[in-house]
DNA sequence: CTAGCGATGAGACATTATGTCTTAATGCCG
DNA sequence: CGGCATTAAGACATAATGTCTCATCGCTAG
């Protein structure tokens, strides 16, 4: 019995790519970005998956209009913060550092991301007296 | 229909967990780990997980003696590389660094943490011939 | 005014994943 | 030899997920 339900699914995230990328849509609009990616999907289908980010929390509905528009209500690096809070939890005893770690060990950074990400570190060092 | 199957379900991570806590075990060291942490857990069950995450390529087990051994192929960490590569693949278009930036901004490091870091980052300096 | 079309809402379905258990075959030891 | 533990194979129940059918409803074109 699949104890865990996905936070997003991959249908559910197809959806949510377009709310990303064009803003809020109705189903209409949905529908045809989807479908353009090869086989047709259907409107109900994308009513029922915008009914379950919704339940989620993903997504909210403006009903006062004639047509509803759906507008995610986050991004996609609030949901990209959700699934490494939960490798965290799952793996790592809910601390992000070894992620961290493990990250900036095993990638092959590129010249600029270093120097980004060693940007990011020294403004941290700036101000400690934030954290604990 | 649950199209994307988890790379190690909770059930099978317990199991794991106990193959990387304790090294090789049979199946019987197994239930006993797991089921000292509340209800009892049948062992066929166990076998069950194991078999699945055999499949999987997570462990082997040893034939040869009496009693069979399992023996974890891959520890926590590979596990966690499969996740961020994941997440990566089905959010950042592959990209790891979004993961990365992300982490160091949103995380209160520890002082050590944040020295670690970027002692991490000072050592892929050194050696920019690597990596493009 | 009314037929028809698209939007909406509720829910039916088929398929698969996952966790658990039953049974039967196998092998070992006293 | 009898009994017990291991192993293998597979049966099940339940839940998740993707998809579709139907019945309503509102609005607009004719």
């Amino acid at each position: 019995m699949p104890r865990t339900a996905r936070d997003v699914t991959e249908a559910e995230l197809s959806v949510l790519r377009v709310l990303w990328g064009n803003g809020p849509c109705t189903v209409r609009q949905i529908v045809d970005s989807i479908e353009s990616d090869g086989t047709p999907t259907q409107a109900a289908t994308v009513q029922k998956l915008l009914e379950r980010l919704e339940a989620k929390g993903w997504i909210e509905r403006d009903r006062t209009a004639a047509v509803q528009r759906f507008i995610a209500t986050a991004d996609c690096d609030e949901l990209i913060g959700r699934r490494l809070q939960g490798i965290a939890e799952e793996l790592c005893e809910g601390s992000l550092t070894p992620l961290i770690s493990h990250l900036v060990k095993r990638e092959r950074l590129s010249v600029s991301d270093r120097r980004a990400l060693r940007e990011l570190i020294e403004k941290l060092d700036e101000k400690p007296a934030k954290g604990k």
